[in-house]
DNA sequence: TCATTAACGACCC
DNA sequence: GGGTCGTTAATGA
Protein backbone atom coordinates (compact mmCIF):
# COMPACT_ATOMS: atom_id res chain seq x y z
CA UNK A 1 0.00 0.00 0.00
CA UNK A 2 1.19 3.45 -0.82
CA UNK A 3 1.32 5.34 2.44
CA UNK A 4 1.85 9.00 1.92
CA UNK A 5 0.68 11.64 4.23
CA UNK A 6 0.65 15.39 4.13
CA UNK A 7 -1.21 18.40 5.36
CA UNK A 8 -1.93 21.34 3.16
CA UNK A 9 -2.14 24.77 4.61
CA UNK A 10 -3.39 27.06 1.94
CA UNK A 11 -4.42 30.47 3.11
CA UNK A 12 -4.82 32.08 -0.27
CA UNK A 13 -7.08 34.88 0.70
CA UNK A 14 -5.20 35.96 3.82
CA UNK A 15 -3.66 39.05 2.32
CA UNK A 16 -6.36 40.07 -0.11
CA UNK A 17 -7.60 43.64 0.13
CA UNK A 18 -10.95 44.15 1.80
CA UNK A 19 -12.71 45.02 -1.46
CA UNK A 20 -11.70 41.69 -2.94
CA UNK A 21 -12.89 39.78 0.08
CA UNK A 22 -16.21 41.58 -0.10
CA UNK A 23 -16.52 40.72 -3.75
CA UNK A 24 -15.81 37.07 -3.01
CA UNK A 25 -18.53 37.16 -0.39
CA UNK A 26 -20.98 38.43 -2.96
CA UNK A 27 -20.22 36.05 -5.80
CA UNK A 28 -19.90 32.89 -3.76
CA UNK A 29 -23.01 31.01 -2.77
CA UNK A 30 -22.41 29.60 0.66
CA UNK A 31 -23.76 26.58 2.45
CA UNK A 32 -23.99 25.37 6.00
CA UNK A 33 -23.11 21.75 6.67
CA UNK A 34 -23.56 19.59 9.74
CA UNK A 35 -20.81 17.53 11.32
CA UNK A 36 -20.31 14.18 9.60
CA UNK A 37 -21.66 15.10 6.18
CA UNK A 38 -19.82 13.76 3.17
CA UNK A 39 -19.57 16.59 0.69
CA UNK A 40 -17.59 14.85 -2.01
CA UNK A 41 -16.81 11.31 -3.11
CA UNK A 42 -14.69 10.29 -6.09
CA UNK A 43 -17.92 9.85 -8.07
CA UNK A 44 -19.61 13.11 -7.07
CA UNK A 45 -16.76 15.34 -8.02
CA UNK A 46 -17.42 18.96 -9.05
CA UNK A 47 -15.07 21.45 -10.55
CA UNK A 48 -14.69 24.66 -8.67
CA UNK A 49 -12.87 26.26 -5.83
CA UNK A 50 -14.10 26.15 -2.25
CA UNK A 51 -13.32 28.48 0.59
CA UNK A 52 -13.74 27.08 4.05
CA UNK A 53 -14.99 29.89 6.26
CA UNK A 54 -15.76 28.02 9.46
CA UNK A 55 -15.40 24.44 10.70
CA UNK A 56 -13.13 21.60 9.69
CA UNK A 57 -13.01 19.03 6.90
CA UNK A 58 -11.09 15.83 6.44
CA UNK A 59 -9.90 14.71 3.04
CA UNK A 60 -9.26 11.03 2.65
CA UNK A 61 -8.87 8.17 0.25
CA UNK A 62 -9.94 4.57 0.63
CA UNK A 63 -7.67 1.88 -0.72
CA UNK A 64 -8.87 -1.35 -2.37
CA UNK A 65 -8.80 -3.17 0.97
CA UNK A 66 -11.15 -0.58 2.39
CA UNK A 67 -8.59 1.10 4.61
CA UNK A 68 -9.07 4.82 5.04
CA UNK A 69 -6.13 7.15 4.68
CA UNK A 70 -6.56 10.76 5.79
CA UNK A 71 -4.68 13.01 3.40
CA UNK A 72 -5.38 16.31 4.98
CA UNK A 73 -7.45 18.18 7.51
CA UNK A 74 -8.52 21.68 6.56
CA UNK A 75 -9.56 24.45 8.90
CA UNK A 76 -11.12 27.88 8.48
CA UNK A 77 -9.34 29.96 5.83
CA UNK A 78 -8.16 27.00 3.81
CA UNK A 79 -9.02 26.62 0.16
CA UNK A 80 -9.54 23.45 -1.80
CA UNK A 81 -10.87 22.41 -5.16
CA UNK A 82 -10.02 21.61 -8.72
CA UNK A 83 -9.98 23.36 -12.08
CA UNK A 84 -8.59 21.73 -15.19
CA UNK A 85 -5.49 23.86 -15.11
CA UNK A 86 -5.17 24.03 -11.41
CA UNK A 87 -5.34 21.42 -8.71
CA UNK A 88 -5.18 21.31 -4.96
CA UNK A 89 -5.02 17.54 -5.12
CA UNK A 90 -8.61 16.91 -4.11
CA UNK A 91 -9.69 14.89 -7.13
CA UNK A 92 -10.55 11.26 -6.36
CA UNK A 93 -10.86 11.94 -2.65
CA UNK A 94 -13.64 11.83 -0.12
CA UNK A 95 -14.31 15.05 1.74
CA UNK A 96 -16.23 14.92 4.99
CA UNK A 97 -17.04 17.51 7.62
CA UNK A 98 -15.76 16.83 11.13
CA UNK A 99 -17.47 19.87 12.59
CA UNK A 100 -20.40 22.05 11.61
CA UNK A 101 -19.01 23.87 8.61
CA UNK A 102 -19.61 27.00 6.59
CA UNK A 103 -18.45 26.74 3.00
CA UNK A 104 -18.28 29.12 0.04
CA UNK A 105 -18.20 27.83 -3.51
CA UNK A 106 -16.52 29.63 -6.40
CA UNK A 107 -17.25 28.28 -9.86
CA UNK A 108 -14.47 27.64 -12.31
CA UNK A 109 -15.54 30.54 -14.52
CA UNK A 110 -15.84 33.00 -11.67
CA UNK A 111 -12.53 32.02 -10.17
CA UNK A 112 -10.67 32.28 -13.46
CA UNK A 113 -12.16 35.69 -14.18
CA UNK A 114 -11.35 36.76 -10.64
CA UNK A 115 -7.77 35.65 -11.18
CA UNK A 116 -7.43 37.40 -14.54
CA UNK A 117 -8.52 40.66 -12.93
CA UNK A 118 -6.00 40.27 -10.12
CA UNK A 119 -2.56 39.18 -11.28
CA UNK A 120 -1.12 39.58 -7.78
CA UNK A 121 -3.38 36.78 -6.64
CA UNK A 122 -1.78 34.45 -9.18
CA UNK A 123 1.62 35.29 -7.73
CA UNK A 124 0.36 34.49 -4.28
CA UNK A 125 -1.02 31.18 -5.47
CA UNK A 126 2.38 30.27 -6.87
CA UNK A 127 4.05 31.14 -3.60
CA UNK A 128 1.52 29.09 -1.66
CA UNK A 129 1.94 26.07 -3.86
CA UNK A 130 5.73 26.14 -3.86
CA UNK A 131 5.79 26.65 -0.10
CA UNK A 132 3.53 23.65 0.21
CA UNK A 133 5.93 21.54 -1.82
CA UNK A 134 8.92 22.50 0.30
CA UNK A 135 7.11 21.70 3.51
CA UNK A 136 5.91 18.43 2.17
CA UNK A 137 9.43 17.23 1.34
CA UNK A 138 10.48 17.43 4.96
CA UNK A 139 7.27 15.92 6.28
CA UNK A 140 7.29 13.06 3.83
CA UNK A 141 10.87 12.14 4.60
CA UNK A 142 10.00 11.85 8.25
CA UNK A 143 6.88 9.84 7.57
CA UNK A 144 8.47 7.43 5.13
CA UNK A 145 11.72 6.88 7.02
CA UNK A 146 10.62 7.18 10.61
CA UNK A 147 9.05 4.64 12.93
CA UNK A 148 5.53 5.04 14.25
CA UNK A 149 6.70 7.01 17.27
CA UNK A 150 8.43 9.56 15.04
CA UNK A 151 5.45 9.79 12.73
CA UNK A 152 3.16 10.51 15.65
CA UNK A 153 5.55 13.14 17.05
CA UNK A 154 5.67 14.79 13.64
CA UNK A 155 1.89 14.66 13.32
CA UNK A 156 1.39 16.17 16.78
CA UNK A 157 3.69 19.06 15.91
CA UNK A 158 1.82 19.86 12.73
CA UNK A 159 -1.64 19.49 14.22
CA UNK A 160 -0.78 21.61 17.23
CA UNK A 161 0.64 24.35 15.00
CA UNK A 162 -2.39 24.29 12.73
CA UNK A 163 -5.24 23.63 15.16
CA UNK A 164 -3.69 24.29 18.55
CA UNK A 165 -4.98 26.60 21.24
CA UNK A 166 -2.68 27.40 24.18
CA UNK A 167 -3.68 25.89 27.50
CA UNK A 168 -1.09 26.50 30.18
CA UNK A 169 2.18 24.79 29.32
CA UNK A 170 0.43 22.65 26.76
CA UNK A 171 -1.25 23.27 23.42
CA UNK A 172 -4.62 21.64 23.01
CA UNK A 173 -5.41 20.31 19.56
CA UNK A 174 -8.83 21.81 18.91
CA UNK A 175 -10.39 18.83 17.21
CA UNK A 176 -12.01 15.56 18.28
CA UNK A 177 -9.35 13.02 17.41
CA UNK A 178 -9.67 9.27 17.91
CA UNK A 179 -6.71 6.90 17.95
CA UNK A 180 -8.19 5.28 14.87
CA UNK A 181 -8.09 8.61 13.00
CA UNK A 182 -4.50 9.24 14.03
CA UNK A 183 -3.65 5.83 12.65
CA UNK A 184 -5.46 6.70 9.43
CA UNK A 185 -3.34 9.84 9.10
CA UNK A 186 0.04 8.17 9.44
CA UNK A 187 -0.75 4.79 7.89
CA UNK A 188 -0.68 2.88 11.14
CA UNK A 189 -3.18 1.03 13.30
CA UNK A 190 -5.20 1.85 16.35
CA UNK A 191 -3.51 -0.50 18.79
CA UNK A 192 -0.07 0.82 17.93
CA UNK A 193 -1.22 4.42 18.19
CA UNK A 194 -2.69 3.77 21.64
CA UNK A 195 0.56 2.26 22.89
CA UNK A 196 2.72 5.10 21.57
CA UNK A 197 0.41 7.82 22.88
CA UNK A 198 0.46 6.25 26.33
CA UNK A 199 4.27 6.18 26.23
CA UNK A 200 4.38 9.87 25.32
CA UNK A 201 1.88 10.69 28.06
CA UNK A 202 4.06 8.86 30.58
CA UNK A 203 7.01 10.99 29.42
CA UNK A 204 4.92 14.15 30.03
CA UNK A 205 5.16 15.17 26.39
CA UNK A 206 1.40 15.08 25.98
CA UNK A 207 -1.79 14.86 28.01
CA UNK A 208 -4.43 12.54 26.63
CA UNK A 209 -8.06 12.01 27.39
CA UNK A 210 -10.94 10.66 25.40
CA UNK A 211 -10.89 12.22 21.87
CA UNK A 212 -8.51 14.93 23.02
CA UNK A 213 -4.77 15.58 23.05
CA UNK A 214 -2.72 18.36 24.58
CA UNK A 215 0.85 18.78 23.37
CA UNK A 216 3.95 20.10 25.11
CA UNK A 217 5.37 21.43 21.87
CA UNK A 218 8.96 22.00 22.93
CA UNK A 219 9.16 18.58 24.56
CA UNK A 220 7.66 16.86 21.53
CA UNK A 221 10.10 18.66 19.22
CA UNK A 222 12.98 17.70 21.48
CA UNK A 223 11.94 14.05 21.46
CA UNK A 224 11.62 14.04 17.69
CA UNK A 225 15.07 15.51 17.16
CA UNK A 226 16.83 13.30 19.66
CA UNK A 227 15.52 9.99 18.43
C1' DT B 1 13.02 -5.85 16.86
C1' DC B 2 9.18 -3.19 15.57
C1' DA B 3 4.67 -3.20 14.02
C1' DT B 4 0.19 -5.47 12.58
C1' DT B 5 -3.70 -8.21 13.50
C1' DA B 6 -7.33 -9.79 16.13
C1' DA B 7 -9.63 -10.24 20.11
C1' DC B 8 -11.61 -9.28 24.72
C1' DG B 9 -13.22 -6.23 28.05
C1' DA B 10 -14.02 -1.69 30.11
C1' DC B 11 -15.72 2.80 29.83
C1' DC B 12 -18.78 6.38 28.27
C1' DC B 13 -22.19 8.84 25.72
C1' DG C 1 -25.48 -0.43 21.89
C1' DG C 2 -22.00 1.76 19.28
C1' DG C 3 -17.74 4.06 19.43
C1' DT C 4 -13.57 4.54 21.92
C1' DC C 5 -9.66 3.01 24.46
C1' DG C 6 -6.29 -0.34 27.13
C1' DT C 7 -4.09 -4.54 26.69
C1' DT C 8 -2.01 -8.60 25.01
C1' DA C 9 -0.92 -12.92 22.48
C1' DA C 10 0.18 -14.54 18.07
C1' DT C 11 2.16 -13.56 13.73
C1' DG C 12 5.02 -11.39 10.33
C1' DA C 13 8.96 -8.71 7.83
Amino acid sequence: MNKLWYLSQISLFDTLPKEDLLEIEQITPSSVLKKGEIIQTPTTFHEGLYLLKKGKLKLYKINPEGKQFIISILGAGNVFGELDSFSFGTRDTFIETIEDTFLCALSKEKFEQFLIDRPYLAVKIMKELSGLLNERDAIMAQLVLGNVREKILQLLIILSKKFGVPNGNYIKIDMPLSHQEIGDMIGSTRGTVTVVLNELAKEKAIIISRMSIEVNLSEVERLLHTQ
